[in-house]
DNA sequence: TATGAATGAGTGTTCATTCAT
DNA sequence: TATGAATGAACACTCATTCAT
């Protein structure tokens, strides 16, 4: 028989090939109408894909979104990765701060769904559990970048401190997101110096 | 004198009534199952009326959300007379957040479709419009208090001081809303030190 | 008592100038939108009246058509009056032809509900039978003018002449209508052309 | 070679055989009971298929109308197509009017909802845009036939001529349509009696 | 009489999902 | 696998008509 099964393979890179163009159009279409807004046929379409296949990969919108909270939380646990090798005790806090708060901002511009998964979980309770991650990725993250100032400091107070920052920076992005140029400096500026005067008592560095 | 058509004021009143009624169903299931997921029907049965009643008080679900927008923006309006009538800039800067977030916390609480209509705003941009009032009114009303604090500073500056001072507390407060008790007493506890820390600077007393 | 019950009367009137201008609003709506997409509320509202006001008078949609109708009817009786009083027998074809066509054009430029009852009567037929009369009334009227030119025919060859008249003329009023000015004019004279050629060879004067 | 993903065409076949199912369902329903009347679920149901298949094929209702008209359109282009091929400046007009009127009646019987689509033209502008197209295909093809007879004529008159001859239809063809046997064969004879009448003077026949 | 609130079946249309091919 | 036709329960909204006042 010429047609042997060598295809075995080649056809789960296509698959894996497929679930990405899904996810990437989802993407879209979550950034552009959000999450309750988006159809899957609109999804499906946008990925020149029918319906049908669209549900060979996954079984229903909410799929969809929580594929795309997986990879994004997958991102950003490598976000600050550089932040951790530098020696986060001895840097000042604006510092800190700035390398905390920059790449989160690019990753925030990078993917513009990202907001639109909170957005749709804190109305959808079904959501709110599967997106909880991408919360918990970064909250559990900057905890533990914590930790490392103030290694004495209890767990409790660590997260207390952590999703604190995490809220303040969720509850100023929509001042920044739809300024451009020294506007938007500006307005990272605020959220900055909020930070800093937050955490100043509590994470003073060492060397001071 | 006393009685020209008497059953037409009455009637008034009674749309009125259902107009009222009608509200504080959308109010409901606005909260409940926030302002997308939320259909006039529902609206409509919540309030015991035909979907065709609704429709005789409200042209669409939109409306329903702005009537309610409007509500809350009145009741913002008058949230913070007492702090104004208080002599804003001797009091400590503690006590003047306390007495700005303790009411907004408890209107918060009180009105549980307010955050709904924030959410539903972010996502759909015709909502968007009608429900910036709600915004304007907070933030407006906290640059006009900051101001007593610092009548020398730049309109732009206040301005800049009340839209972050508001975002955070819009940031914070999906920490608070789950909380109940001592947990959400230390919440709010959180949520006004980020705010003195952040206002100190600037909003120092004058008797200091 | 000092209300005695001369309302009686008044009322009457009243309730007639209610009816008056129901019809006239009814005419409004039915001649801006067609009869199948006018409302009763809002030809209601047309007529400064409420909803209950309108069935108080009218007991339906159709019977307000009707009505309208029995009016057209009746100034269409009167309208080719003015012909009967002349010696018909004795006058050319194409005045005869111009006496009747352009009264009733005027009656169809002052009357714009009367197209659109027709053309509801095309599409309904239960308010086909209530329009009827209007038919009725144009094409008994012109063969009975026929009549007096040509005295021996048979009635019913009269009236198909009639009704062919009349098909002719409701199937060139489209192109009139639209038409201002001289381009009118000329339509016009067009329609009386085909009149004038299709009669001529029966319908001709006897003086000549 | 002979079977490239074989199901791909065959869907698109079905796809072709609804669509065409479903204009033979609006067809009939607009027949029945008008354009405006008819409602989409009807049409569906009518074709034995859910208001989502509909959708899936037609945008909404005009585009229903739209489809027919153009399918009409497409007919009427070939209705006369003998005619053309005759030698028509040497036919007596009477010939050329019997074969110009009666395919067109054939069709008019074959398709009710032609009319239908007319009458809600002239009710709705919207749809009046749509099927424009039927009108035009007739009165231009009317127009170039004249033109055969009197090629020295001006494009203008002939156009005339033609939208007159098409409205002497349209507007006797209610004389015809409800009638059948002998008194629909008068009705017949009547029409093209005003039509002979009214195009001899111009329209005479070269050999004469 | 007159009002206008109230009705509720029905309208065009959508969309997450399934299924035959 | 992939297609795209098919579903059907919902949705936002309408309107002729009724009814309490």
């Amino acid at each position: 028989m010429s047609r042997e099964r060598a295809s075995g393979p080649r056809r789960q890179v296509r698959g894996k090939q497929r679930m990405e163009s899904l996810l990437r159009a989802a993407e879209e279409v979550f950034a552009e109408i959000g999450y309750e807004r988006a159809t899957t046929n609109l999804i499906a379409s946008r990925a020149s894909v029918s319906p049908g296949t669209l549900y060979q990969f996954y079984p229903n919108k909410e799929a969809l979104a929580e594929a795309l909270a997986m990879q994004y939380a997958q991102e950003l646990e490598g976000l600050h990765q550089s932040v951790f090798q530098s020696k986060i005790a001895a840097v000042p806090l604006s510092d800190l701060v700035d390398a905390t708060v920059d790449p989160f901002l690019e990753f925030h511009r990078r993917n513009p769904a990202f907001e639109a998964l909170f957005l749709a979980a804190a109305v959808s309770p079904e959501l709110a559990g599967r997106v909880q991650v991408l919360h918990d990725a970064v909250a559990s993250r900057i905890s533990a970048l914590f930790e490392q100032r103030m290694p004495e400091a209890k767990e409790q107070d660590l997260r207390w401190l952590a999703e604190t920052a995490v809220g303040i920076v969720r509850g100023l992005i929509p001042l920044i997101t739809p300024l451009k140029g020294s506007k938007r400096s500006r307005a990272i500026r605020e959220l900055k110096t909020v930070l800093v005067r937050y955490l100043q008592p509590v994470l003073t560095s060492r060397k001071n």
